[in-house]
RNA sequence: GGCCCGCUAGCUCAAUUUGGCAGAGCAGGGGACUCUUAAUCCCUUGGUUGCAGGUUCGAGUCCUGCGCGGGUCACCA
C-alpha cells in the first residue's frame, strides 16, 4: 500500500475521533427525504403558497464551508444538484456545531435534517436542526471552487491532468460535473438508437463474446483459454457472423449493441475493446440501409441534442439527410488524383502513390492501398455527413460484388467530422462466393495478412441452408459519442479506458 | 515502433538570458468572525522535482537510459 499523504492521515485521525465518539463514520443508512433538486422544488411550492419552509433531510458530498464564528454555511451536492446547509451554535449546541467544524471535510458524504429558509441573499438553505456522516473520505478529492457571474459558472481550479483523470476516473467524476454529462449523453444515445430500432420491428439478441472462430471485420484478435475444455477461444472482433446466421434462422430484423475487442494500435480514435452497433435486415439492400442509416443518427441528435445540427471541433455539421453520396472511386480522384481503377495492378497502383510522396508499405496488397488512400486522402475531409459508396472486392469478403462489376462489392462507409462512423453493404448470401472469398483471405493470410479472414465453415454451412438477400451495418457507438459530446478523444468518451499499468 | 512535448506539495501552477537556498494560490492545521457563497483577516504545516545513472564545488534546470501520459508520423478498419 503506498504511503498516506499528511492529508490523509490528518483525515484518518479525524475518523478516529469520530470513532471515540461512539459515532459510526459508516452508518448503514441514510433517511434522506428529498433530493437536493426536489428540496427547492418543495420550498417553491410551499413558498407560492404562502407556507412555511418544508422540513426535508438531504444527503450528498460536502462540497465546500465557510466558517463564519458561531454559524457555518455549506454546500452539499448530489446526484441532482447542489443545496446550502447553514449550521447554527444556537440550534446545534456546542458540542454538535464543533462536531461539524472539527470532524468533517470536503468529500464527506453527510445528510442534514432542517427546516428550508432563504437567506438575506434569497437562497434556499436547510437550517439544519441535526446531522449525521454518511461516509467519511479520506483522500482528499481535487478542491473545485466556483462562481457565478451573470448565469455563469467559472471555475477556478480543477482536476485536469488528463492520465490521472482516466485512471482516478471517479476522482474525475465527482469533480468535474461536465464530464458526467458526456456519460449520460452516451446512455441518452444508446438508449435513442434502441428505441429507433425497436420501433421498426427489429430484435434485440445477444450473440458469443468467446467464439472459437473470430470473423466479421479485417483485425487481430485476442485469445483466451478455456481451462475445462483445453479451447482457445477469441474475443469477438465483430457481431456480424452470428448476426447473419440468425438470419437463417427466419428472423428478418436483428440488431445487437455490445462489446468488440481488437488487438491493434490504441490512439485517440481506438481502444482496444468498443462498443458496436450491428444490425441486419432481411430483404433490404445497403441503399436501404443508407436511408435507414441517415434516418437513424438524425433521429438519435434529435433525441439526444435536441437539433440535427451540432459542432465538432469548431466544425458545424447538419445530419439532416440525404447525406452526400459518392462512390469511393470519386472520393479517392477528387482527393489526391488517382483515379485507381487505371492502377488495376499492386505495382502501378504503389507507382502512383509514390509520384504524391507516398511509400506504401510492400506489405499491402492492392486493395489495402486503396484503403490506404481512402484513409489517408478522403476521411479527413469528409467533415459533413457523407456516404463513400463501393469497395474493391478483395478487401470486403462479406459483401456482395455489383451486378454490373465483380471486382466492387455494394458496401458504404458513413464519415462524419473526419471520422469513419459506420461501415455497410449488401451481405454476401452466395455459400459457394463465399467459400471461394474465405479461400481467398486466406491465401492473404498465409503471404502475411495477419487481418485476413479466417474461414468459417459453421458459418457456410448457415448459408448454405440459404439466407435471405438482406443489408447489414456496424457502427462505433464511442465515435459517434465522440461526434456528439464534442470530444476529440475516444478516451473521453470511454468510462475506462485502457492505460499502461501504473509504474 | 520513429520523432516532438510533458511529469515539481493532495489539486492547479511558478522557479530568469546562461546551473547558485524549491515557491505561490487553493486544500490542510491554529486563531478571529451569528447571512456566507472563489467568504474575509492573522499565523502556519506540507517536497524522493516520474525513476536510475552521469557531468559539476553545486542539478528541478545540462547529458544518457528507462517509465507513464499527450501529440504526430508509420502501422492499424
Amino acid at each position: 500500500m503506498r504511503p498516506l499523504s499528511d492529508l490523509e492521515r490528518q483525515r484518518l485521525a479525524k475518523l478516529e475521533r469520530i470513532r471515540a465518539q461512539g459515532i459510526d463514520p459508516y452508518p448503514p443508512r441514510s433517511h434522506r427525504t428529498h433530493t437536493t433538486t426536489e428540496a427547492i422544488a418543495a420550498f417553491l411550492s410551499a413558498e407560492a403558497e404562502g407556507q412555511e419552509g418544508p422540513e426535508v433531510t438531504v444527503a450528498g458530498r460536502l462540497r465546500s464551508v465557510r466558517v463564519m464564528g458561531k454559524i457555518t454555511f455549506a454546500h452539499i451536492e448530489d446526484g441532482s444538484g447542489k443545496i446550502q446547509l447553514f449550521f447554527r451554535l444556537n440550534d446545534l449546541g456546542q458540542e454538535r456545531y464543533d462536531h461539524f467544524k472539527r470532524d468533517f471535510d470536503l468529500g464527506d458524504f453527510l445528510e442534514a435534517q432542517g427546516r428550508l429558509f432563504r437567506t438575506r441573499t434569497g437562497e434556499i438553505t436547510v437550517q439544519v436542526q441535526r446531522f449525521a456522516m454518511l461516509a467519511k473520505a479520506l483522500s482528499p478529492l481535487p478542491v473545485v471552487k466556483e462562481q457565478v457571474v451573470d448565469g455563469k459558472v467559472i471555475r477556478y481550479s480543477a482536476f485536469s491532468d488528463v492520465e490521472e483523470r482516466y485512471r482516478q476516473r471517479y476522482a474525475d467524476l465527482a469533480t468535474n460535473p461536465e464530464v458526467r454529462e458526456v456519460f449520460r449523453k452516451r446512455a441518452r444515445l444508446i438508449a435513442a438508437l434502441r428505441q429507433f430500432l425497436d420501433e421498426r420491428g427489429f430484435l434485440e439478441v445477444e450473440t458469443p463474446i468467446l467464439q472459437p472462430v473470430y470473423g466479421g471485420a479485417a483485425a487481430r484478435p485476442f485469445i483466451t483459454h478455456h481451462n475445462q475444455l483445453h479451447q482457445d477461444l477469441y474475443l469477438r472482433i465483430s457481431f456480424e457472423l452470428y448476426l447473419k446466421r440468425l438470419l437463417v434462422g427466419m428472423y428478418e430484423r436483428v440488431y445487437e449493441i455490445g462489446r468488440d475487442f481488437r488487438n491493434e494500435g490504441v490512439s485517440f480514435k481506438h481502444n482496444p475493446e468498443f462498443t458496436q452497433l450491428e444490425f441486419y435486415v432481411a430483404y433490404a439492400d445497403y441503399n436501404d440501409v443508407m436511408a435507414l442509416t441517415e434516418e437513424m443518427i438524425a433521429y438519435t441528435a434529435e433525441q439526444v441534442l435536441g437539433s440535427r445540427r451540432l459542432t465538432y471541433q469548431g466544425h458545424e455539421i447538419d445530419l439532416t439527410p440525404p447525406w452526400t453520396r459518392l462512390t469511393l472511386r470519386e472520393a479517392i480522384y477528387n482527393a489526391c488524383g488517382i483515379d485507381y481503377t487505371e492502377h488495376p495492378t499492386r505495382d502501378s497502383l504503389a507507382e502512383a502513390m509514390r509520384a504524391l510522396g507516398h511509400e506504401p508499405s510492400p506489405s499491402s496488397s492492392w486493395g489495402k492501398l486503396v484503403d490506404s488512400l481512402l484513409s489517408h486522402y478522403v476521411e479527413p475531409s469528409l467533415i459533413q455527413p457523407t456516404f463513400v459508396l463501393d469497395y474493391p472486392v478483395d478487401i470486403t469478403p462479406l459483401a456482395k460484388r455489383k451486378p454490373d462489376d465483380p471486382t466492387h462489392v455494394e458496401r458504404f462507409e458513413g464519415f462524419i467530422g473526419g471520422m469513419e462512423i459506420c461501415n455497410a453493404f449488401t451481405e454476401l448470401n452466395d455459400p459457394l462466393d463465399q467459400e471461394q472469398r474465405f479461400i481467398e483471405q486466406g491465401r492473404a493470410y498465409d503471404a502475411g495478412d495477419e487481418e485476413a479472414h479466417p474461414m468459417d465453415e459453421d458459418y457456410l454451412q448457415a448459408m448454405r441452408y440459404g439466407m435471405p438477400p438482406n443489408g447489414g451495418f456496424g457502427m462505433g457507438i464511442d465515435r459517434l459519442t465522440m461526434l456528439f459530446t464534442d470530444k476529440a478523444s475516444i478516451r473521453e468518451v470511454i468510462l475506462f479506458p485502457h492505460l499502461r499499468p501504473r509504474t
